[in-house]
DNA sequence: CTGCGCGATTGTTCCAGCCTATGGAATTGG
DNA sequence: CCAATTCCATAGGCTGGAACAATCGCGCAG
């Protein structure tokens, strides 16, 4: 056996096809396929079944599939872990960001990275949380900032900051008179929501009393950015629950809108770094964080890490 | 970079010397040599500094040996499930017993291993829980039976019994008298214990009010095995603390000893099978805890596991 | 100083893995 | 129902790299 076998393996299960694995490997198609049989018989196990067009793991293959992605990723490590020794701080950082904060955060960061890490390049990619936590544990991103509490035993997490969250709502709004709002102050009926799966949505509804489903939120009424749900208060559909940074960004208060900070102490959510136990890169991804927690703009609370 | 270059580095790892890293690879030493000089050029880092006659890693050879093992775990995770696949009973499982366990237990288990389990031979190591453990998280066991609750991330387990303390004494010991014996009747002073490592020793000595350091115990009577502390204990030099299993099998209960049962619900001891999360021989050790749980002898707690 | 232990170097052999070309099975479309 | 297409498997030749044996060079010990 081989990792080169290990990787075939992983890129069939990936692409589902023999002929674009073999592409993207950088090998033809003869030779994916023959080691793929080579790799099957050695371990007397069908991997892949080959049923008609389809061709999709066995059930021993998933399992094997599993295993060799860790072996891959462990040996990726190896290869990490070299470059981190030669220098800590460079080589490209793959980070993934949610969609809540990585417009409004990374304006912040990039100058600031580029300065404290010049050798360590930032490499974004944005989404949902949950998309973004098994591409850090499979070692595709080095690390990802999120907003929820993430237990997997595989990850660890760095804390930045708390934020706060604020009410956005039309000028002509009842609640516009007091200086903050409580959570209890807001009908549910007019909260609007972002679409499924954006954490934010999840500690919107909870905050004012729709746990989980929001339900009794107006489920006709969801957006799929924080941008077109603002649009949507601003035109007199509802309120809204906005994260301090996308209000400190300025393109929030307008003439259109006001913003009120949300009263109590829930009224916040924890944004961490996450990134995998044992990640060759953790030295890089302190500094990371620590040039986060530097560069935040006044108001959002900032936190120490144990290690600073 | 090649699976099989990383099994050379942990080779020389373990050996710290390239000869005999040779030999236990198969391979003559200046292949050995080649194929590490080539890894280290590939990764741009010295893994060992060969200083004078001392092969040592260096300190990013530290963190290389460490991810090359946990690959060489996973493509060997890879192999073990193809082969669990096959067949999920059949293979060697190596199975680590804590000596205080090992002796009384096993007795019961083989032969029933052997009928329920007849391709799959046990190969056991009987060493103690601080041992153990790193074994088999780095998969060179494939499950340990110990007495303690073990909670590195890595390590599920499956509960087997809970195995009630005796009090072992001389005939002529004033508690003989009691048909239960309180631990607050046991005087510390008398207590004697196993040397350091044993957890059967921690067990005693904090059921016994003496915490951690045994402080108030005979500390120059420290045995290293129970027989040796029961031959004590019956020469007079104190009393002691048996688990259930070795007062069973009879080879205790003397004219020259005496055993009573430890009241209290806490006097006894949690024995679990421990593995590693995601071991493919999870179905065969599964199987192995159920036969161990059916072969106790009667006055052990029997406990079923949450899947049968 | 000399012998020995041990890792590095050198040169040759040979096999594992790669490619191109082709075969064959299954699905799709007319 | 047949032809075209898609896709994986097989065949055969070529090449790079891992293996070995032999040797060198260095550092330590007596």
């Amino acid at each position: 056996m081989n990792l080169r076998d290990l990787h075939y393996v992983i890129a069939v299960a990936d692409h589902a096809h023999f002929g674009n694995a073999a592409l993207a490997c950088c090998v033809s198609q003869p030779t994916l396929s023959g080691q793929i049989a080579k790799l099957e018989q050695e371990l007397g196990v069908e991997i892949f079944s080959r049923v008609g067009r389809a061709v999709r793991p066995t059930e021993a293959g998933e399992q094997i599939i599993a295993h060799a992605r860790r072996a891959v990723a462990a040996a990726q490590d190896v290869v990490d872990c070299a470059r981190a020794n030669r220098d800590p701080l460079s080589g490209r950082l793959r980070l993934g960001v949610i969609p809540t904060i990585s417009p409004y955060l990374m304006p912040y960061v990039l100058p600031a990275a580029a300065e404290k890490l010049p050798n360590a390049p930032l490499v974004l990619v944005e989404d949902k949380t949950a998309h973004l936590v098994p591409l850090v544990i499979e070692g595709k991103l080095d690390a990802a900032i999120i907003a929820t509490q993430e237990d997997a035993g595989e990850l660890a997490s760095l804390d930045l900051f708390d934020e706060p969250f604020w009410v956005a709502m039309p000028p002509n709004h009842p609640l516009v008179a007091s200086r903050q709002v409580k959570p209890a102050d807001i009908d549910p009926k007019t909260l609007l929501l972002l679409t499924d799966g954006h954490c934010l949505r999840d500690q919107a509804a909870e905050l004012c009393g729709n746990p989980q489903t929001g339900q009794g939120v107006m489920a006709d009424m969801r957006a799929s950015s924080l941008e077109t749900l603002l649009h949507l208060t601003a035109a007199g559909h509802g309120v809204t629950l906005v994260p301090q940074l996308a209000v400190e960004c300025g393109r929030v208060e307008t003439d259109r809108l006001v913003t009120r900070p949300l009263a109590g102490g829930a009224a916040s959510r924890r944004v961490r770094l996450i990134h995998r136990l044992r990640s060759p890169r953790t030295r890089a991804l302190v500094e990371l964080a620590r040039t986060i927690r530097a560069s935040l703009p006044e108001g959002v609370r900032k936190l120490q890490s144990s290690s600073d």
